[in-house]
DNA sequence: ATGTTTACTTTCATGGCGAAAGGAAAATAA
DNA sequence: TTATTTTCCTTTCGCCATGAAAGTAAACAT
């Protein structure tokens, strides 16, 4: 399905996704083109889902990371799902077992704006929060 | 410094940053090189830190999501920051406040590789372990 | 009024990308 | 064993994307 140099690829192409074909075929000893055929199908698998950014998201103003896990007092979920998805200080959501209903990564620019994102979770249930201190990988 | 055009580049080449610069451009009103000239400032800024691949971990073979919440017994953190720096299935780690002393998010194939990474853990200290159980965001 | 700075558009050269053809090896079928 | 098919590479080609630089206009400073 997918071998070796596939994943030497998708590494590569993690790294920096605008890395050329060519120069990528200079790492696994293919052409560039012959590179190119293997991106492709890894996309057309689902493997490759799209091409993105890493930002630095503190310069970008969002000087705070926090870990937000809700505890649902609603069974409306999907009003929930509705609110997280267009919420744009959410970078990430899961539903998670054990303690807790929702785990989400936060990214605000300040304890004003989590503390008004965390009134606006208490419609839907209550949360703990743990800041990043710091991000280690 | 950044204004509301640099925003909206930043969102069209989140969403798929292999977008053209003319469509990029067409999208802000602005020739596809003076897009350019904006997003080699992004990246001099430091503001956009690369490039890179949005990845379906379960079609390669990573099945299992994990926030692995680590309480610390021992004081000798740099050689857990090394060991979470080398471990593969660690793919995020933030140090945190409250409960806790880090959070790790854990891409795993299954129950058996989890329980590997966690016997790891033990020596570092203690965990709670939250599975994801689906991906809102 | 003049000079400088900023940030755009336009232009140009290079080469990257996408697609297709050709070829060789491996796999499969008869 | 031979013939055919499949797979996946390399090579080729055409289009146009990218990077760099020049020209221009507006804003700003003196």
């Amino acid at each position: 399905m997918i071998d070796q140099t596939d994943f030497k690829i998708l590494s590569l192409l993690c790294g920096n996704s605008r890395l050329q074909w060519r120069e990528i075929g200079e790492q696994v000893h293919l052409t560039g083109q012959a590179v190119a055929n293997r991106i492709r199908r890894m996309e057309e698998l689902g493997i490759i889902e799209g091409y993105t950014l890493r930002l630095n998201e503190r310069k970008l103003g969002k000087a705070m990371t926090a870990f937000v896990t809700v505890f649902m007092k609603t069974v409306d979920h999907p009003a929930f799902h509705q609110f997280i998805t267009e919420k744009e200080a959410v970078v990430e959501a899961n539903r998670i077992s054990g303690e807790g209903c929702y785990l989400l990564k936060v990214t605000v620019s300040g304890q004003d704006e989590l503390s008004l994102f965390l009134d606006e979770i208490l419609k839907y249930g209550n949360y703990r929060v743990n800041l990043s201190i710091g991000k280690l990988k």
